[in-house]
DNA sequence: CGCAGTCATGACAGCGCAGTCATACGGGAC
DNA sequence: GTCCCGTATGACTGCGCTGTCATGACTGCG
């Protein structure tokens, strides 16, 4: 475990004490200068930078986590999906972390992986991890809710803090309420009832979707249809979709994610059934395409990024000052996007051919021919 | 710097002497439990571990790459973006570097950040990374092509391997091969030329499926209609289509990514034409949802799971067994999705109303009429 | 029986930093 | 002039692990 000085492969990286003789200051100084700290003359640092300039100098992050104890980085456990959502979550958090001055370690846990975030969480306290992000947890244990415990700071995304153990903060808007807002959007619209497509509900978030569903029916006193429950993928909203179709008195629809409702109007579209004239789907998350779709899909925007940037600051702070008050989440705006997919309900006395609705903004909601072929499951 | 024993806040972590203590062994035999190392005798390994359980003990990942000069952990570059492809990639990615044993530290680039390739990679140098993933680099360089020049293996995902470094590594199938055979599945079908919605030209990607449509429209001898330039987003298709709508000759066009063919579809249809039956698209990736929207989209699948797991196993084995020979990548397959948004141009005799195509089933991968072009497996 | 080889374990040093403390210098306040 | 405090720097040490080498115990074989 010598050293190889120049001869054979690389010379080895220079270290602080190589950048401190050149110089001409100590090692210390060199570490002084590298960490911002107060205490160094502009003479000496610029000597130093230098230096390391000359020698291509670059601090050795695992010593400096030993000696310090800190390793200034953050740690994500995220679920294993290309899915809008989780992505934009990790995109805006790798954003925040980086700008406050952490590096990201990212573990992933794949749905059906019984015990996954336990485990995801225990690789990254072994990585050392300053802190910890549980973005859009799925519940995998039998035994109810669990609870992670762990001694860094924790902040979840798309679950109830509790989640994260009994210190872990939050962030984001409520999703209930969000729901809550999509299903009273139809109901205003005049529709007696709203179906609901559901994610499914090991998450969180579905779950909190189906209660803000729930709740803006008994709020005006509406039945409940029977819910129906995807996985989020268009495929499962093409299902959905049929079976709805055959129901039959289906006019209004809520589903949990724009996928499941991109496949779903397939799906009704096939069916013979128009959208919005016959029936009103609401999506949620305003994916990028979906003000591309035929129809352009009504849906409810998320704010990740300004989850992600809420979440981010919380803890960072409870990294760097955990004796401050947890400054409440400021909860980032939300907004229903209007679009052509939803309209008020057309009484359904000729069969299967209503009034079409007066023409809705930018979609001229063509209703394609009906009874393309269908397409490849999954 | 002293450790504070059981009182104040939490105990102090357990490190291996602990652990060595209460099993009655030294604690570099707890190193070698943890390590897998050989001669280890049963009996110490269930004492070792029994002791750990116990105490809860983790190892400290910055004390052993301290000691052992390697980190097990991956970097990855990627660009901070929620598309299907990069987000897919960073999945298979995560997965395959933890199938291998390696944590994974990920740093976003954003677009339009000059020189943030070469930026990323340095921190995540200093992060002391064993490899790097350089996944959809961007080339934002003016003076041509960068190359990066690091003494750790790089693989390169989405760009030439020379991007990385004289001696990284790359995976996937050339997606120049595979714009050539979509653009051939069009000519197939009887086009007389196939017009090219481009991605943004910094991106490699974006020039192999320019450069594909160019040699498949070259090797038949076919005009190259002036080609449009999206952004990857349904928006920036919409804004194409809309333009090719009003250039009138249309009747076949290939489109870089599925977002952009998605958003061009709606143009179109808005203007009047109707896709098929008017204007052939084919997209490129199969997003989940392709198969969903009206009407169902043709598209290149990208393998990008398979990329992914492939790229790491040279990653790691450059990594591992640097003298080792790079195994030359095994391409992985591809496949043209052949749905419904595809036909055979129909004369162009009644301004605006063609014979409806026979109606294709449902689309997994039908044999189209003309000659197929084989889904190219390069 | 003796010796080499394999297996099992421990002692010790050092990886490259940051923390702590000591030191030295300089400029007011008195 | 002396004291004190703010500034600037260095010596030394230790973070918790792994690498190397030394040391026994045990095996098999001539």
């Amino acid at each position: 475990m010598t050293r190889v000085g120049g001869q054979g492969g690389s010379p080895a990286a220079p270290r602080a004490v190589d950048v401190a003789r050149l110089a001409g200051v100590s090692q210390k100084t060199v570490s002084r200068v590298f960490n911002a700290e107060r205490y160094v003359s502009d003479d000496v640092r610029r000597r130093v930078l230098g230096a390391a300039e000359e020698l291509g100098y670059r601090m050795n992050s695992a010593a400096r986590a030993l000696a310090s104890g800190r390793t200034r980085s953050i740690g994500v456990v995220t679920l294993g999906t290309a899915l809008y959502g989780p992505a934009s979550l990790l995109i805006g958090i790798e954003r925040a972390a980086r700008d406050a001055g952490y590096a990201l370690r990212v573990v992933n846990t794949l749905e059906g992986d019984r015990g996954g975030v336990a485990g995801a969480v225990e690789s990254l306290l072994e990585q050392g991890v300053d802190g910890i992000v549980v973005s859009e947890p799925i519940d995998e244990s039998d035994e109810g809710s669990v609870s992670l415990s762990v001694d860094v700071p924790v902040l979840v995304l798309g679950a109830p803090a509790t989640f994260g153990g009994p210190r872990a903060v939050t962030a984001g808007v409520g999703a209930e309420s969000l729901a809550r807002a999509a299903t009273e959007h139809l109901l205003d619209l005049g529709h007696v009832t709203v179906h609901h497509l559901a994610g499914p509900q090991r998450w969180f978030a579905a779950r909190d979707r189906l209660g803000g569903w729930r709740a803006a029916l008994s709020a005006r006193g509406r039945l409940q249809p029977p819910v129906l429950e995807g996985d989020w993928s268009a495929a499962s909203g093409y299902a959905a979709g049929r079976e709805l179709a055959s129901a039959g008195d289906v006019t209004a629809v809520f589903a949990a994610n724009d996928d499941m409702a991109i496949g779903l109007i397939r799906a009704l579209t096939e069916a013979g059934l128009r959208v919005p004239d016959d029936v009103s789907v609401v999506g949620f998350d305003d994916i990028p395409v979906s003000a591309y779709v035929t129809p352009p899909l009504t849906t409810m925007r998320q704010p990740f990024d300004a989850v992600a940037h809420e979440g981010l600051r919380l803890l960072v702070q409870a990294i760097e000052k955990p004796d401050a008050e947890p400054a409440p989440a400021n909860d980032p705006p939300v907004e229903l996007v209007v679009r052509a997919s939803t309209a008020p309900p057309v009484a359904r006395t000729t069969p299967a051919r209503g009034r079409r609705s007066a023409s809705r903004s930018n979609g001229s909601a063509h209703a394609p021919p009906a009874g393309n072929g269908p397409p490849a499951t999954d």
